[in-house]
DNA sequence: ATCAACTGATTGACGTGTCAGTCATATTCC
DNA sequence: GGAATATGACTGACACGTCAATCAGTTGAT
């Protein structure tokens, strides 16, 4: 959970003071260490109270919710893979998985005989419906309720900058 | 942190207990996701970038930091779990992997039979040096330098109040 | 109509992480 | 000293994601 890729900076060469080369600064580096772990620890504290209240995955819950907004809850799979951001392989992989577990189900594609339609079975609705509202509350528990509005509105400032940043190809989103 | 743990939801007051039944807003959820979907982007670009410049993963990255700082570049195996913060299995099964790569090596501890000592490779330590300073560079053109000084002091403000809402709920469950 | 090129989707191999053991050695208590 | 227990580390089974390859079906050029 924890990166600690971050630390050690005992032995920087401070010497090197060229734009380009410039190397952050410990403080800095203390930020970005928070960050990235905060980030994770809360990531992952959403993951448990998912798992725990619904037998989801932070994964399946995003297919369930692609599923479930999709007129009929039947998609074709490669809409689905682009709405949800993943590789087609990911996501191959996990739709057999959740076929498994019954939560979907695949189905011959009418118009292109390669395509193949996802379909929410009742079971993968169900789970959809009793997880969606707890995993809310605690997305509202464990980020919204813990931050100010004006440290909510940082957040998108951050945010923005961050993806002006390295999202130097920033296509429709991922994730 | 015991009186938080104790704090249960029968002793609340009514408003609270209301106000826990709320969801997020629309807008509240939007900035939601733009913050873990941009946490993301700059997680697996600064992963890429690691691996692409040295081959290592972040992982490997961890590993081979904390073996760096130790003295003699060698460290029993639970020490290294509770430095970097992992499960000992997870441990185990990376240092096999790194072994077999020849970054690591284990060796028999010498007052605990039980025990085993990790040691840097050559190679190891090697790949480590190749990777440190553009990582650090990646860290600060991706993270730093995308965020003016006012920003950056709001992500710290920003993640110590996250830490401590849910510090609460991860206290219990940790390591 | 045919063949090459493209596309939708799946598969296999592999690295990774978690969980629940397992095994050997240390420690504790009588 | 010797049984019960605790600890350090490893393993096996499995879920997950990525990459490269595969395969079947579609499209396009001639």
């Amino acid at each position: 959970m924890i990166d600690a890729s971050i630390r050690g900076v005992s032995a920087l060469p401070t010497a090197t003071r060229t734009r380009s080369r410039r190397l952050p600064t410990k403080q800095q580096l203390d930020t970005w260490r928070a960050f990235i772990e905060t980030t994770e620890e809360l990531r992952s504290a959403l993951a448990a109270r998912l798992q725990a209240e619904s037998g989801l995955s932070p994964s399946d819950y995003a297919v369930l919710l692609a599923l479930h907004d999709a007129a009929d809850h039947c998609v074709r799979s490669s809409v689905l893979a682009t709405t949800i951001g993943w590789q087609r392989s990911r996501l191959s992989h996990h739709l057999g998985r959740m076929e498994r577990r019954g939560l979907i189900d695949r189905q011959e594609c009418s118009t292109d005989s390669r395509g193949a339609e996802i379909v929410l079975t009742p079971t993968g609705h169900a789970a959809f419906r009793r997880a969606t509202v707890p995993h809310l509350r605690a997305i509202r528990e464990l980020f919204v309720d813990a931050l100010s509005p004006d440290q909510l509105e940082a957040v998108q400032d951050v945010t923005a900058a961050l993806r002006a940043r390295s999202g130097v190809c920033s296509a429709a989103g991922r994730h």
